[in-house]
DNA sequence: CGGAATCCTTGGAGATACTG
DNA sequence: CAGTATCTCCAAGGATTCCG
C-alpha cells in the first residue's frame, strides 16, 4: 500500500466520475444501444461528457463500440464480458447499501416513533 | 432507473473521490489510528482534504471516530461493521481487476512476443 | 495534536457551435 | 448521426496559516 500503484484506485476513480455508472446501467438493461439513444436515456448529460465517458470506459475494456458505416452513420455500444462481471459486484454493492439503509430506518423509527405516521 | 434516486450512485460518488479508498485501506490494516498517523501513511494528502474525507466517511457510517480529551488531544479513527462488509466487496473488485489484468498481459504477449525479452 | 479558515489553483462539467 | 472543438464556470483539491 505504500509505493505500489493501486489498480483498484485507478478504475475506481474512473467509475466514480459522474455519469459512469449511469452509462453502465443503461447499457446493461438495453444491450447494443446507440449514442443518441443513450443520451436520451440519461437526462442532463451533455454529448461532450457522454463521449468522454464512453471513451474512458472503452479504454478500460468495459464497453464495446461497433461502427456501422451507413448513412447516416450508426454507432452502437454494449457491455463486455469484463463489465458483465463487474455488474455482479455492483449488485452486491447495491445489496450492501440496501441492507444498511434498512438498519438506519429501523434506528430512526426507534428514535422518532412519531415520524412513521407523517 | 429514470427518476429514482440511486443510492449506489451516491455512495459511489463519495467513495470515488480522491483518497477515500486509501483511507479505508489504511484503516483496515491498522485498526484505530490517529489523524496524523493516517496523514503520514498517505503521502501527499493534505490535512484539509483528509479531514474532509474523514467527515464524509463518518457521515456515511463507514468509520468511527473516538476523541480522547487528553493533552495533547488524541483522536482515533477505525472501521465500522458496515465498512468491514464493504471490504469484502472491494476485495472482489480487486480480484476482478487482477484477473483481467492477467488476461491483458497474455494478449499483449501474443501480439508482441518479443516484448517479453526486453 | 487535530483540525478549521482562508486563499489559490486547476480540472472537469456543461453550453454552444460546428463537422465528416 | 455521432461526435469534436472551444469556451466558460465552478467545485474540489492543495498550500498555508492559525487556533483550542
Amino acid at each position: 500500500m505504500k509505493g505500489e500503484k493501486c489498480e483498484v484506485v485507478d478504475i475506481w476513480q474512473i467509475l466514480g466520475k459522474r455519469w459512469s455508472l449511469h452509462i453502465l446501467k443503461n447499457l446493461s438493461t438495453n444491450e447494443n444501444i446507440r449514442f443518441n439513444e443513450l443520451k436520451r436515456l440519461i437526462p442532463d448529460i451533455s454529448s461532450t461528457v457522454l463521449s468522454q465517458r464512453l471513451l474512458e470506459l472503452e479504454r478500460e475494456g468495459l464497453i464495446t463500440k461497433k461502427i456501422y458505416s451507413e448513412i447516416p452513420i450508426r454507432v452502437e455500444y454494449g457491455l463486455t464480458l469484463r463489465s458483465k462481471e463487474l455488474e455482479t459486484i455492483l449488485q452486491q454493492l447495491s445489496n450492501w447499501i440496501a441492507k444498511w439503509n434498512a438498519h438506519e430506518k429501523k434506528k430512526e423509527a426507534k428514535a422518532f416513533p412519531q415520524m412513521s405516521k407523517s
